[in-house]
DNA sequence: CAGTAACATGTGATCGGTAACTTGCCTAGG
DNA sequence: CCTAGGCAAGTTACCGATCACATGTTACTG
């Protein structure tokens, strides 16, 4: 900045005063600095400035395990939502092991580095069990957004419904004149499946129906569903419904080969609306989740917290019925 | 530092030896820092370190558009490898506008964002054409290493082979006896697509085959492969080479609802292998790309480059035919 | 036993900015 | 005419680390 000021014929402190916008700095110097800047080719350095500053500009997004459709998307979100407050987004990954041990001292060591960086705030993006208590060390310093379904404290997080999407997507099926419905569980880590299946059970309460969670899933792939298909007795159910569409996929793929389709030999309906999901056979019946939008409401959340150092109360996105073609009123079994 | 040493007994300057682990500790003087770290919790301040130290360990990541499969796995395979290295990533996004003008300047912004961060790295996830000329004023700063098919300057790049993806997939359906093939061309800004429409081409060519693009594609969506479908002559074809898995989803979607399936009315192979593809209608063939693989060794790559100074030769990794049930012998049409 | 190398630690300058305070000018209001 | 307040800058200290260099101790070598 000095470089730029002898320049331009000023101080250094004009200059950053030039940069940062506060205070005033006059028109004519105003373009003779810009005119130095431009031939100087210089550049700002904001680990330095933050040194002073006590504050970096850069928010820690903390994932749990590989980018899938959601988590893929919530990022997308928080990055679009990051550009236009002009905040910098910094991410470390935590791996998901199944040993418990493992993971926490991996949570911690990613909530170190953040607080190392050191960023103005954290947001977990898709929660697990147990992360909420590795936190807390972080929320002594900054704010942290738990993106989660069930956070331990509910001021400043974010979340889908997932309970509603449960308690709809079964709703919906009922409506269409099921009575035996089944649901295709999530991972039992998860609180988005905890919560599904929450709402799928009283759902199923509600009109006095049998609850029936068929397989047990380690993750949301098709490998889950298709598992879960195979273990299931047909004749025990018209209606499904499923964690995610991706297991709904799976348990499509393997009933086609137990030669049975949707929807003329069962309905069946999932929840995320994947892109893919309009053109599975046949077109799935979903409960879409705006997942770019939990992502810039996140953002826009820590970044209100960060300016205010006040917590937001907690926001969340309901989720919405996307109807296609894999729901029909059941066929009657007894003629 | 200094109240760590002094809480110690020893100087600032030894509690930076024994953080950074250049230089001589002894071992109590060590033991007694540690104690005093964890007393007073203390995390060194990186913005701090890298100011007098001249590096940051912070990456820049830019990704082009929203994260769709392969981008949300480039990046996992980066983060993971960014862990493994201690570096940090920090991401930008751009939206991808089809006003060609603005993006230019939107990736000039990026660079200028990171390079005032400032980074030790850039690498360009997902390239398109024109990123590269963008890019040159960053590389005079510090190593970029573009994530791209036809990078303008070949060393310090990574790539997948798109080529060989549309060589081996064509090659593939032609092998089985198919000759009437066409190509679900992905979107004609970006490299991979065109290069793997290059591939198919130069298959169809050696075998003496006449090539036939089929549809207009603005993105990789299953969108572009329904339309693709409703204005594809069903007779004039028996196998199908689809840029990417999801547009051989859109494909087979419309197809089925003009009452044809594969792999009996017709064959298809895809790219990718996303997650979803062992499930679809029928479960797809298609050419293997290891996302995560591309981004652990792309950042392996700027890695190196930054601690030596020096590009290191393009890595390119090949794809992989994965055979499922998609693609038969073409019936014989004449009997 | 002097000389040298490895070990262990300290001192002062410095990285590139920003905060807080100060100075000087000009205009408007009483 | 004096003064308060907005405008436009400059001065100095400081943020929290690392670098280069200096110093003292111990151990080994010939």
């Amino acid at each position: 900045m000095a470089d730029v000021g002898r320049a331009a014929g000023v101080s250094a402190q004009t200059v950053s005063r030039y940069f940062s916008g506060v205070g005033y700095v006059g028109g004519s110097t105003r373009e003779r600095i810009a005119a130095a800047v431009a031939e100087l080719g210089y550049r700002p350095n904001r680990a330095a400035g933050s040194l002073r500053a006590r504050h970096t500009g850069i928010i820690g997004v903390l994932t749990v395990g590989e980018l899938v459709h959601g988590s893929a998307q919530i990022l997308t979100g928080l990055s679009q939502a990051a550009r236009r407050l002009e905040q910098t987004l910094m991410i470390a990954q935590v791996e998901l092991g199944y040993e418990a041990e493992g993971w926490q001292g991996e949570v911690r060591r990613a909530v170190d580095h953040f607080l190392s960086a050191p960023v103005d705030g954290i947001v977990v993006s898709t929660s697990i069990s147990g992360v909420d208590e590795a936190l807390d060390a972080a929320r002594a310093h900054v704010p942290v957004v738990n993106l989660s379904e069930r956070p331990r404290v509910l001021d400043g997080s974010v979340g889908t419904h997932s309970f509603t999407a449960g308690y709809e997507g079964t709703g919906y099926l009922i409506g269409q004149g099921h009575t035996a419905v089944i649901h295709l569980a999530g991972p039992a880590t998860r609180h988005e499946a905890i919560e599904r299946e929450r709402g799928y059970r009283e759902a199923m309460r509600e009109f006095g129906l049998e609850a029936l969670v068929v397989g047990e899933a380690r993750d949301w792939s098709s490998a889950t569903g298709f598992a879960a298909a195979q273990q299931v007795d047909v004749d025990r159910f018209t209606g499904v419904f499923a964690s995610n569409d991706e297991i709904a996929l799976g348990f499509l793929s393997a009933m086609e080969r137990r030669g049975r389709k949707a929807p003329t030999d069962f309905s069946i309906v999932g929840v995320d609306d994947m892109p893919a999901a309009a053109y599975f056979s046949p077109p799935l019946t979903t409960m879409r989740l705006d997942f770019q939008g939990v992502g810039r409401t996140t953002l826009q959340t820590v970044y209100e917290m960060i300016r205010t150092g006040e917590s937001t109360a907690r926001r969340v996105i309901e989720p919405e019925l996307r109807i296609r073609e894999s729901v029909a009123a059941p066929r009657d079994r007894t003629r």
